[in-house]
DNA sequence: CACGGAACCAATTGCCAATTGGTTCGAGGT
DNA sequence: ACCTCGAACCAATTGGCAATTGGTTCCGTG
């Protein structure tokens, strides 16, 4: 940000300091760097000095601070974690209907290619007990379980994370309560229907046939979960259902990583 | 587990008490139970007893317990984090890039899709940048940016999570160095070339062609990580490069979500 | 007016005690 | 001899407190 040109006489010797600093310590184990206070008592400047010269160090990328932690050698690390609040508040439910028709047919098409007698067998159970289900509850048990088994039998465990966080979003209580307004005995029979279809063309080894069947069955889902939302909702006895629409996504806003 | 045939009276007595206070309780805002040891005094049975009790309804997904935390009733809520360093334990290298061969191209059609002549523009620019860098470290920063760039472009929120999940398991140290030894002047040249035949498929809405040309690029990528993991390491300077290896994938092992 | 030092704010860590589910072991009764 | 129960112990979590540390504001000094 700040120009060096426009830097302090005792900033930019802190700066130089600094720098030879990290060169010595660049192949240390000691990748934290002292207190500011300590530091600036050190190099004998004061510590607004130290830290617009940090500053800069920092925005180069060879350090990187943080309040209450200290400061540290090298760039910063990414966080371990990702944040499913932070990620469910961003997407729309319609964003996450695009996503698994994007991405479950591919899995069914690894599936059809990966899987073992063992592997089919199972699906076939699921399938089934998807089928002999008769409670609502139940039947979304099984139907969850089905897909997630395909995404298993697809095997690669990196996909298979990718297949959870878009589960985890959609199972989000918020968008739970979209698929129960969805939710018809007509429809539940056509599912069972395109469930056999995909397990049968995964037991045949029949990969497009896969992609395909499952991509035909998360479009009649999509179509569903369309016409809800489009339908003026009748039993409007749920004030939070204004929280499910949040229609805008405005791109410059679409940041998770640094 | 067990049967219930086989629980002592005590037991049964405790789970018929205790399924009458879930009822009572399930539209209460109290969702925790006390701690065992009071809720055994106060039914008037041992704390054995009771845990037997609690352990058959857990099993039923009524409650869920957790040690230091306590008993309460409804489904166990799915953790709102997704650990990375569980992820990248998982994943080989190869996945990695299976995954992204699957995933990108589709990003890369999206892209071509939604693009809006001022992601154009900034997709050519970041092309540019890719081929202007110099030093190995930019021209990596500038690579993960385009790609990052066009996955933005798709506009899908929970599609570009997904391209962050991926990328941040690519960017892991382990296998940051592995890349290293996969880099060299020629193969660069023709990254910058590919890159800018995938910015130009979607400069030109070519959904299709935008969606090749990811691919090649990926397909090339991918044909050099082989090609080093598949070559005797010359250079076996780094005692770590076993970790890298992880050759088997339980599929049993294979679990994310609950 | 600009720079620097001091004081204050806010986030993080480490520690300790209390709480709570999980486990083991022995007493006591059938 | 076996099973059941109570007690003690183990392990994980939470909450509060103090200390540390980067971030910010304010005022004095030159």
């Amino acid at each position: 940000m700040a120009p060096l040109d426009t830097l302090p006489d005792s900033s930019n010797a802190a700066l130089e300091r600094l720098r030879a600093l990290l060169e010595a310590a660049s192949s240390q184990k000691e990748q934290r760097l002292p207190p500011e206070r300590v530091l600036a008592a050190q190099i004998g400047i004061g510590r607004p000095a130290l830290r617009r010269a940090l500053e800069v160090l920092e925005a180069e990328g060879r350090i990187w601070r943080h309040q209450g932690k200290g400061t540290f050698i090298g760039p910063r690390p990414s966080e371990p974690h990702i944040d499913m609040e932070e990620v469910s508040k961003r997407t729309h439910p319609l964003e996450v209907m695009d996503a698994r028709m994007e991405i479950e047919p591919m899995l069914a098409r690894l599936a059809a290619l990966r899987a073992s007698n063992g592997d089919v067998e199972r699906l076939v159970r699921l399938a089934n007990k998807t089928a002999e289900s008769f409670d609502a509850d139940g039947r979304e048990l099984w139907d969850s379980a089905l897909h997630r088994a395909i995404a298993e039998v697809a095997g690669n465990s990196l996909l298979l994370a990718v297949f959870d966080l878009i589960n985890r979003v959609r199972q989000d209580r918020t968008w739970q309560q979209l698929r129960e307004r969805a939710r018809s005995e007509e429809r539940q029979r056509i599912y069972v229907e395109q469930h056999r279809r995909v397990v049968a063309a995964v037991a045949q080894r029949e990969a497009a046939a896969a992609e395909g069947a499952m991509r035909e069955h998360l479009s009649f889902v999509r179509d569903g979960l369309l016409r809800i939302m489009t339908h003026s909702q009748v039993g409007g006895d749920d004030p939070h259902s204004v929280e499910t629409t949040m229609p805008f996504n405005d791109k410059k806003e679409l940041q998770h990583g640094t």
